[in-house]
DNA sequence: TGTACATCAGTGAACGCGCGTTCACTGATGTAC
DNA sequence: TGTACATCAGTGAACGCGCGTTCACTGATGTAC
């Protein structure tokens, strides 16, 4: 991941070069400090080393600039899902059990993005841009649930996506209440992984998968 | 739910008499408005109709006052909860899924409340008051998820904890995404209610617990 | 290759605002005798 | 039953602060010729 093309950190001379994914990179720190809920323009600003009117060259305010990080958010979100996904291999189950651990540790390691991207107020459709990035994101999952599904007899095989809809609800639950250093302080008899392993494997049974039918 | 003795509506006189409920519900009327981030002390105490510096009587800061506010509303939800729980009546199938269905009521009907509990940075261990209102609004879905396990056979019978943390997540994970008015915007295929309470059908047949053994 | 000029990305000073918090105060309530 | 007094719950003025936002400006960069 690089910012810059030629960056050598400190900003130098009268024009900063990067500003736009300084700010970002400000943003997400903030975030990660205090939440999504206290971050401040101003503050963003300093962290970058430049004047409280420099920002506004880059984003309309502050709600823009949370914006961009959710959007970025998104991005790499579905990055991290479809390299985990890895197009099903060496089958679906495998991957769909090493998909439900990128999520988690998406939102572990990144919970500046996590957090933009769900909890931070900015309405999902706040932008087409937006919202496009949100639902390839989400189509990774869905594709998941496809194959998961096209492995089922047809008869009664359930639509993929309420399936994809459980997979994601639960992973975002178990995140958010679980999946946070000890910010929540919510302690739990297991790991937040291993509660959503099982969980989703006790729900594929529920719907007659059996695991070991793979590829 | 009455909040004081003997209440007029408009504050008379020099006291106000009620003014720490007076503050609990302003605080829950801006939740509502502008989310758990856009709430200010100062706020509160104009729409209470009370000068800024007598909330300083009652709360501590403003931090205290939502931490109050969430332990109000895990004692609601609770009463909530087990309410529709009924003891399992009339078998442990049905009154899981009416405390399913419970669940995002509440989560939307009070997301004021929901949102102190769950999103609004109040750590669930910030007092012990709390914490305990927290976890005994979740003993009333471990012992359903208890009732529920115990209808299994007992040779491979989940843990009734994890079963409830799956049935916890995922009530989380669609309130959080998919629950609250069209401020998420976030577009379903049906209804909230039906798709956690086909979820948990599924996860539940996923147990080996099958519908119609009840009571 | 050099010069003029347009454009761009920053400055920094200034503003009004609302918030959190404090302080000495005062009106109302309740209690002791 | 009446009076004195302690306590409680509010006032309102004041403060310092940081934020968001604007403005005319200026230094740096890139491009046309």
């Amino acid at each position: 991941m690089s910012w810059s093309k030629d960056e050598k950190d400190g900003p130098r001379g009268y024009h900063h070069g990067n500003l736009k994914e300084a700010l970002v990179r400000a943003a997400l720190e903030l975030i990660a400090q205090k939440g999504s809920a206290g971050f401040t323009f101003a503050e963003a600003a300093r962290w970058a080393g430049v004047s409280p009117a420099a920002p506004y060259r880059h984003f309309r305010d502050r709600d823009d600039l949370l914006a961009n990080v959710a959007l970025r958010g998104f991005e790499q979100f579905e990055i991290a899902l479809a390299r985990a996904w890895d197009d099903g291999r060496p089958d679906a189950l495998t991957a769909l059990e090493r998909m439900g651990k990128a999520y988690l540790a998406f939102a572990r390691a990144e919970p500046a993005y996590y957090s933009a991207m769900f909890e931070s107020g900015v309405p999902p459709a706040s932008t087409p841009e937006l919202r496009a990035a949100g639902e390839r994101a989400f189509a990774v999952l869905r594709e998941a649930a496809e194959k998961v599904c096209s492995q089922m007899p047809p008869k009664g095989r359930p639509p993929a996506l309420m399936v994809a809809l459980h997979i994601w609800a639960t992973s975002h639950g178990i995140a958010s209440l679980f999946g946070r250093g000890d910010a929540a302080q919510r302690t739990l008899p297991m790991s937040a992984e291993e509660l959503l392993e099982a969980g989703v494997l006790v729900y594929l049974r529920g719907l007659g998968v059996t695991a070991g039918s793979g590829s």
